[in-house]
This record gives structure tokens, sequence and C-alpha cells, in this order.
RNA sequence: GGGCGCGUAGCUCAGCGGGAGAGCACCCGCCUUACAAGCGGGGGGUCACUGGUUCGAUCCCAGUCGCGCCCA
């Protein structure tokens, strides 16, 4: 029987003989003190930086590019961390990891902050001229855009800053000359009169997915026009009509087909005409027909050989002559109902009326469809085989099911308009001459010169260069290393809402100029939310900075939340809590590494021969960790990932074999110094796993204990060792004969580290941890061979263990919980017992299914008997 | 209107044919020399509802109700 342990620990400044001496680590991690230098020295090292000469396999995954005005938001946070996890972790594993950085130059978003800056001054972009305006926003640039990039090396992004790519620069600007030259030859592009979304106050087209739908309360209106009455939310849009439209098969009205009616408020006549598209249930089945300010009825015009009127400026201010020119668009409204009012041709007004429409995605304006003459890209053929390059799995999908989103953008879009009424951008590179020609010139040529001869005054989609941004981003068009070596991609990670803005857009683009996919994989991630789960927005007030958390709980703490909540395509609620947690988990990653290194942990090339079941235990869940990991990885499976890493440091490493550990620390000698050489693997494998998630709490522990520079490059643990199932299971049993000892002595109130006598009768694989058990449980306990008489005994893992009480146990509460037990163990047997003697289940159910259930039949039926011995054993009350 | 997804512990989410899980929150006891950002113990769920398939359903199918997203 051992006495009071006594305190043989030594003190940080006086290591133990044979330990290498550390640096004295606080109690508690401060990220503000390592993250920022050790970045620095990162990117100094020049760990990020790809190296194409060195032999290795190429690695590689582009940024989404952020938009140059753009700040680090939480999903960025999000994504980033992931990429990073990904990309460290290649590059550990030997692999030439390349992660490119860089910003796309958002065209209106960028335009709209210099205008507002120069609105400031009193001046407009019209002053300064166009080259002047565009030099300004270099200006800017310079000054002020790319904030976020500073944010990315707060966070620990492990981009290759050598590599660093903006949509404006030179060599992707002769990118987009290159593409549009082509597709134009290829009659891909096409310029045409078609109606666009137009934003009135960004005074330029936008494509498709740049509007975004909202359901507005309405109001409809009907009115009469003469011998025909119609229904209509925009009674403003009447001054532009051209046509009256009804059904064929309508007979209210077939007699009115081919005749012509006053349109009120103007003196011209319109003809009504019969189209199948007209829904005859809706309103009166007749609707008036604007070609110039609706998609659909645009389409009923080309049919019918209509013409078009367009009755609104860039401005949205109406420009028919007349009492309304000059009106907005929304001030129109109210007048013309007025003026038809007046005439007495409204038939009913203001019934409420939910439809959607549509709102520019920058400034949230209402956009209005618009007849204009603008340029296209034919999306046709190049949305086929970009759709065919994900059904022949050139490129594949994760989660699977997501890429049914892909397929359904892809498989029914329309063509993008591309051309966008802004200076800043890549101007079209569309020459027009005296005579009416169109000259585009080659990426490297000047264009015409000379009498009548003019540029294109547009400038491209922004998504128009981003959509080459794999390609270009690696020297395409030229045909350089870089590309040969990173192209295609090994992933494209991003969220489910840009799987239709930005994922086909490159999969067509560099698809066709590459003649091969961008990436191989695409790793779609679920969208970050507030805690309760709503959408972050400006709006709700529930926005948080990334950068304020890093600041409260360090990088490391907010990339673990981030990962920790990531399963596959699902949305990420994340909260100060949750971040919190992970402060504390890295903390109390800090701390049990700061245990091992004060008692002289440290990895040796091998692990030491003499291993106890404890060090077998550990190491087999840590073979098993190893493994998993690499698996789960491969399925982008962060929170399984995260969470498995998370109990095996927290409750194996630090709950059990920390605890196991103590002992033999105390004894010194060679129990010592085993149970140090299995610390110093332990840490080694678990920080190098967990590294790519939080690399800087790792990088600061992982130094200290091995002396070497960084982590950043050390080798990816291999799955290594094999699962141990004595160990696994003799430990198993210490667990639970210790767990058995905690409850009862919760449960009876026992003061806890008041040190009880015990005794422990049970086979010489549990009596040699009698000592183990004791520290475990402040019992000193020795090893017998019955429990005396009159001591309260418990019986868990096939052993008896007595408790010197002197009678002063609470016999009342340990028969409530045992009757507990005792009913809770009688039910599992019923529903047991009940499945076994249904013939049905013997019969069909598999062999292996049988028999487990028999096994749980025969530990239920223990249990119970164990239960109910303990209860005969209490003293009646 | 069309399509997709989701309803599991107080909250946020895993599990998806054979014993209901995690983190946080909650309750009780502890400043035990790695860590109070901690340690030990504990309570808590007719797995939305109704039918069906099956020896067996939280899991598969159908319907109902509720919620979300995308497209028109």
């Amino acid at each position: 029987m051992p006495g009071e342990p006594a305190p043989v620990r030594p003190a940080p400044d006086q290591p133990e003989p044979g330990s290498q001496p550390h640096r004295a680590l606080p109690t508690t991690y401060s990220p503000a003190a390592v993250e920022s230098s050790r970045y620095e020295q990162w990117v100094a090292a020049g760990v990020f930086t790809a190296d194409p000469a060195g032999g290795k396999t190429p690695y590689a995954i582009v940024i989404p590019p952020p938009n140059v005005t753009g700040s680090l938001h939480m999903g960025h946070a999000f994504q980033h961390t992931l990429m990073d996890a990904l990309v460290r972790r290649r590059r550990m594993q030997g692999y030439d990891a390349l992660w490119l950085p860089g910003m796309d130059h958002a065209g209106i978003a960028t335009q709209n902050v210099v205008e507002r800056e120069l609105a400031g001054e009193g001046r407009s972009r019209h002053d300064l001229g166009r080259e002047g305006f565009v030099d300004r926003v270099w200006q800017w640039r310079a000054e002020y855009g790319g904030k976020i990039l500073g944010q990315m090396r707060r966070l620990g992004d492990g981009v290759d800053w050598t590599r660093e790519r903006f949509t404006m620069d030179e060599g992707l600007s002769r990118a987009v000359r290159t593409i549009f030259k082509r597709l134009y030859d290829d009659d891909l592009i096409y310029r045409a009169e078609r109606i666009i979304n137009w934003c009135p106050r960004c005074h330029t087209a936008l494509s498709d997915i740049e509007v975004e739908h909202r359901e507005i309360d309405g109001e409809l209106i009907s009115i009469s026009y003469g011998p025909i009455t119609v229904a209509t939310t925009r009674a403003e849009t009447m001054l532009g009509d051209t046509a009256v439209a009804v059904h064929p098969d309508d007979e209210r009205y077939r007699h009115l087909v081919g005749q012509e009616v006053a349109l009120p408020l103007t003196n011209r006549r319109i003809p009504v005409i019969a189209d199948d598209h007209v829904d005859a249930s809706f309103g009166t089945g007749a609707v008036k027909v604007t070609p110039a300010h609706d998609p659909n009825d645009f389409e009923i015009a080309q049919r019918h050989g209509l013409p078009a009127v367009v009755m609104m400026d860039e401005r949205a201010n109406i420009t028919v002559p007349g009492p309304f020119q000059g009106l907005d668009r929304f001030e129109a409204r109210p007048a013309v109902v007025a003026a038809l009012r007046a005439q007495g041709l409204l038939v009913a007004e203001r019934r409420p009326y939910v439809h959607s429409v549509g709102h520019c995605s920058r400034c949230a304006t209402i956009v209005e469809p618009r007849l204009s003459l603008q340029w296209f890209v034919r999306v046709g053929p190049l949305a086929k085989r970009a759709g065919d390059a994900v059904r022949r799995g050139e490129t594949t999908f994760s989660p699977p099911e997501m890429a049914q989103r892909y397929f359904d953008w892809v498989d029914s879009m329309h063509d993008w308009c591309i051309s966008r009424q802004l200076w800043w951008g890549h101007r079209i590179p569309v020459w027009y001459g005296p005579d009416g020609q169109t000259v585009v010139p080659g990426p490297d040529e000047a264009g015409p010169a000379g009498e009548g001869w003019r540029q294109d005054e547009d400038v491209l989609d922004t998504w128009f260069s981003s959509a080459l941004w794999p390609a270009s981003t690696l020297g395409w068009p030229d045909d350089t290393q870089d590309l040969r070596r990173y192209y295609p991609t090994d992933v494209l990670l991003t969220g489910y809402d840009i799987i239709f803005f930005w994922v086909v857009r490159m999969m067509m683009f560099c698809t066709y100029v590459q003649n091969e996919v961008p990436f191989r994989t695409v790793s779609i991630t679920g969208l970050i939310r507030d805690a309760r789960g709503r959408k972050m927005s400006k709006s709700a007030g529930n926005v948080v900075d990334p950068l304020d958390w890093i600041e409260r709980f360090g990088a490391d703490a907010l990339r673990w939340s981030l990962a920790r909540g990531a399963n596959p395509g699902v949305d990420v609620p994340v909260s100060s809590e949750w971040v919190e947690g992970s402060r504390n988990f890295i903390n109390k990653i800090w701390n049990a590494a700061r245990f091992a290194l004060l008692h002289g942990a440290e990895p040796h090339a091998e692990l030491p021969a003499d291993r106890t079941a404890a060090d077998r235990w550990i190491l087999s869940r840590l073979a098993e960790v190893t493994a998993q990991v690499d698996e789960l990885y491969e399925q982008f499976e962060w929170a399984k990932i995260c969470d498995l890493l998370h109990h095996f440091a927290w409750d194996d490493l630090c709950d059990w074999y920390l605890e196991l550990s103590k002992l033999p620390l105390r004894a010194g000698g060679s129990d010592a110094a085993r149970v140090q050489a299995v610390l110093g693997h332990l840490f080694d494998v678990l920080l190098r796993m967990l590294h790519p998630i939080i690399p800087f709490v790792t990088e600061e522990l992982w130094t200290s204990l091995t002396g070497k520079p960084t982590v950043t490059t050390a080798a990816w643990p291999a799955p290594a060792g094999r699962r141990d199932g004595a160990a696994e299971s003799e430990i198993a049993r210490v667990q639970e004969l210790v767990r058995e000892v905690r409850r009862f002595r919760a449960e009876q109130g026992l003061r806890p580290g008041q040190t009880v006598p015990a005794v422990l009768v049970a086979d010489p694989a549990l009596t040699s941890y009698a000592q183990t058990v004791g520290g475990l449980c402040d019992l000193r306990v020795s090893a017998v061979v019955t429990v005396p008489d009159g001591w309260p005994a418990l019986h868990a893992a096939g052993a008896h263990l007595g408790l010197d009480l002197s009678g002063a146990i609470d016999v009342a509460a340990e028969r409530a919980r045992l009757s507990r037990a005792l009913e809770a163990s009688r039910r599992e047997l019923g529903q047991v017992t009940a499945k076994l003697s249904n013939a049905g289940f013997l019969d069909k159910a598999p062999a292996a299914v049988v028999e487990r259930h028999r096994q749980r039949k025969a530990d239920a039926e223990a249990e119970s008997d164990r239960v109910t011995a303990l209860l005969n054993r209490l003293p009646s009350e």
C-alpha cells in the first residue's frame, strides 16, 4: 500500500536528467502573442510557395477571387479555413502544394465606390473623362483595395503570395481579349437588341444572375382599352404598348382578334392579336403587350412582328412626349392611373397582388427590363460541353447530390449578356468602322485606327474574366510551366450559392480554351448562418466580423469552430459560444502538451518495446483515428474529422492516458522513460494531424516538443500500427471500474479528494491496476480475496470493490440508484428476449445480428444479476 | 406555378433498416501541483403527424402538417 504520493514532478526550470530543456509555457495559450509572427515566418521561409522544380506531385487549388472592394466576411473565413486545411495537409503529405490567391475587379461595385468618392468632391466620372476615371480607380485600388488580403493573413491562409493575381492585370486582361476573339470567331459571341435587365441606378445592363427576385406586394389594376379590358401591375408601361394579346381559343375575344383598339392617353391605335402563350385564366384573359419593357411581351412581339417602343431613358424616366414625360417610372404610375380614372377607364383598381420583382444584386434597385443593343455569349454549345464533362465524370461534385443543382442551371441556361455600361473593367475589344464594319483584333493587335473607327464603349461583365480564373491565373493563354503543371486544379471549394454564378462559367470557359476541365473535384459547402440558423445580413443586423472573433479567441479557435460545424453541403450556424468552446479546446491541447513537456515527453525514432496495456491502448486508438481522419478528408467530412480529433484528444488522451501516465511518471526510471517516449509520440502525431486546421497553436507546441523548425512541412501522419483488441478491452475494464467507483462516490456524497480505504477482489489482470484505480478515484486500494463483512461493495468489470465507509453510506440513495439500474437492465432484457423468441426474427435476420442479440441478452442477465446482488447486500434501513 | 431540401435532447446538428448520439445549455459536488478556458457525477428525447412495406422502421414508401432554399 502506497503512502501519500510524493510530489516528484520536476519543476520547469529543473528538468529531469535526460529531458531536454523547454521554453517555459504559460498556463493559458495566448494566440495574439504568436499568430502574426508565425505567419510572417512562414511567408519569409517560403513555406507557401509552390515549387514546380522540386520533383513532387502537384496539388493545386485556386481561391475563389474575393472582390477588390470587399473585406473578409464569415463565409470567406469558413471556406478559406477548409481550403487552407486541404492544402496544408497535402503539403505535409509531400505534394507540391499550390494555393493561388487573388481578387476580381468587381466592375460595378468598384466603380460605385470611386464614383461615390468623386461625388464627395462634387465631381462625376464624366468630369475626369474615361482615362482619368480609370486612373483614379487604379489609385483607389492601390490605396484602399485588397483590404481582404491582409485579413487573410490574420486567418492564417497559406496562399502562395508570389503568384497573387488580379483580374485586371495585363496577363489576365490578355486572356480576356484572347477568349473574346476566339468566341467571336467561333460565332459564340454576338451583338443584338434584346430585352436585358437594366439597373436604373447603376446605369448598366446586368446578367440574369445579377438580378435577385423578391416577392413584392403590388396592385393589379384593370384598364379599359375600349372593347377589351386588360389587367396590369405596371400601368405606366401602357405608354409603350403596341398590342393587346388574347388566347386564340378564348371565345370571349375571338371576334376582336385582328381589329384595332385605341390606346388610352395616346392617339395611337394598337392591334388585338392571338397568341398561345396568353393565360386565358389570368385576370380578364387579355394582356397588354409592351415589347420594350417585358421579356414575355418581347417574345410575343417577335412572333407577331410588332414594333417595340422604348418609353424610358436609362434613369427609368418616361420619354414619351406628353404630360408624363420626365417622370420617374414610380411617379408615372399613379399619374397614369389618375389620368385613366379621370377618363373613366379604370375598370377595377388596387387589388392586392403579390408578384416577383427583380432587384439589382448590387444596389437593390428594382431592375427595369429594357430593350437595348448588347453583347451576348451564345451559351448553348459551351453549356452542353460543361454539363457533359460532369456527366462523364471528368469533374465530380462532393457531396454528389450537388451535381443536380449544377445540371439544373447548366442545362437550361439563357444566353449571357456580357456588356456593361461602365468604364472600370475590360473594354470590349471590338472596333466599329465608318461603313458599319465590325472588327475584333487579336489579343496582341491594336484596333484599327483612322477616320471613323471607334472602339466599343462598354466593358465586359466581371464574371467574364472570373470564368477564366483557373486557367488565366496559371498563365493562359501562354503555355506556361505553371499551366502545364497545375491545370487542371484538384479542388474547387465554394458554397452552393455559387454553383451557377461561377462554377458553371468556369467550366464553360476553361473547358472551351483548354479542352480539359478546370478542376477534378468541386467541393460544395453550406452557407454560414447565425446562432439561430438565420442568414447573416446587414438588414437583420446579425453580421459578425470574423476579425472580431480572431481578436477575442484567436484565429485557431475561429478556424476550429468553422471546420467543426462543416457537414458537407449543409449550412453552418456560428455563435460566439461555439468559438469560445473551440478556444477552450485549443487551450486544453495547450495544457495537455504543456503537461507532456514538463514531464519530459520526447518523440523518439522508435517506440519503447516494453509497452503497457495503457500504452498499447492509446496507440491503438491513435492508429484508428489516423486512418479514419484520412478517409474523412477524402470526403470533405470536416465536422467528423474535428469530432474524431476532439474526442481522441480530450477524452482518450487527456482524461485517460494522461491520468494513467501520472503514476509511472512519478515512479521515474524506466517507467517514466517509457511514458515520456509514448507521450512524445502521441503529441508529435496529434499535433501534426491538427495542424492543417489549427496551424498556429500546433506550430508553437510541435516546435517546442521536437526542437525542429516548423510543423508546416513535417510529414503528415501515415496510418501506422493496428488496433490492439486485447489492450482496448483491458483498459475498457479499468475505465468501467473507475467510472463505477466515481459514480458511487458522487451518489454517496463523498468529498472529492477524500482518500478512502478500499479493497479489490478481481482477477490478476485487474488487480494489477489497484494502485491506478486508487489514484483515479481517491482510494487507497489493496488487492484481497474477499470483501470484509459490512463494507459496501461495487461490482463492475467482473470485479468486486469494497469501500471502508465505516457504515457511513447513504442506503436510500444507493438503493434508489440501483433500482433504476435494475429497471433499465430488465427493460433491456425484456426487449431482447422478445426479439429472440420471435420465430420470424430468428429465421430471417442475419446470423450476426441474432448472435449480437444473444450476447446482449447474456449481458443484460449478468447486469441484472449484478445489480440484484448489490441490492441484496444493502443493509435494511 | 416548377424543382430541391429539412423537421431527432432546451439550442445547433450527427446518425438513416437491428442497442437513441455529440457540442453547448442545465442540475449536483470540487480552486485535486497540465488545464476553473478546468475536474468528477447527473437529468433530459412516443426521432413532426398518419398510414404502409418488413421478423424488425428515427432510418424505406405514400400522404398530411410545418419550415427553408433555388428557379419561373
